[in-house]
DNA sequence: CCAAAAGCAACCATATTTGTTACGTCCGGC
DNA sequence: GCCGGACGTAACAAATATGGTTGCTTTTGG
């Protein structure tokens, strides 16, 4: 249980409502998601609670309820998935405060916070670009 | 302690080590070093013990010894660190596997590996961009 | 009203990270 | 050749995150 797998599991979970809908699906429960993930339905219902916030799924709730995607697949990126899921630096900075007597200590900070910053843009412009639609299309392909 | 702080901790190190070296010390002890970052000895030689593993450190034992950087610091970028320092994925796959009755739990895997490699080689490439030279310039500007 | 399903809280097991102590190993200097 | 300082490393503890599980509450269509 080391890396998350939050963007794969919500990513999945997409990819499985969005092809569930083509095939006159619109509405499927948690545990009808969890069976093709092969997980537990409250991590699923976790999960599509996190997108449901963002906006990226809509949840019904009573009796015959369950998720449906809250737009079209062509207009969810990875990037949204993963701004809704997974909140985390990908680099964290030093646990507890360096010395500040040490110059290296003073200024690193605001240093490396800028450069992480920087990469992490890339990693999440990357993401932006492919949707789950796109992702769908892959797997089917 | 959730996200790990490795790269900054070896970051730090290095860019102390290059200052110390400006002002004429080629050598500093796990202590010394530990004294800048704030930690224990301990955490300094794990992960110096990395950096030197992928040569971007030299260590000598005995008595009056310690750390060196292994090449010049303007040839060392984050990059080097990060690979040094034990790269976990950015983000991983399922953690248990999907159900391959299920067209999208068959062919979900290669498709989200694919698109996280890109990912990362982007992050990748932007650490690569930076040098400890550069970092420490920066620190002292 | 009832039944189905989401929402949610409380756990548990496992893994990782950081920190700490302790000890072995190496090696320059005397 | 010994000695002491410093790296190397193993063992362990505390804190945290993740995934999983159970059970209960809430909502809502029929």
């Amino acid at each position: 249980m080391a890396a998350n797998s939050r963007v794969t599991i919500a990513a999945h979970a997409l990819a499985w409502l969005e092809l569930a809908r083509q095939r006159g699906r619109e509405v499927l429960t948690s545990d009808e998601v969890a069976a093709s993930i092969n997980t537990n339905a409250v991590i699923i219902r976790r999960s599509l609670g996190d997108l449901q916030r963002a906006g990226l799924v809509t949840a019904r709730r009573g009796n015959g309820a369950g998720f449906s995607l809250g737009r079209p697949a062509a207009e969810i990126t990875l990037l949204d998935i993963w701004l809704a899921v997974s909140p985390e630096p990908l680099l964290a900075l030093h646990h507890s405060e360096p010395n500040l007597e040490c110059p290296v200590g003073r200024g690193i900070r605001p240093v490396l916070t800028d450069l992480y910053d920087e990469a992490t843009d890339t990693f999440r412009a990357t993401l932006a670009r492919w949707t789950v639609a796109d992702v769908l299309e892959r797997i089917l392909a």
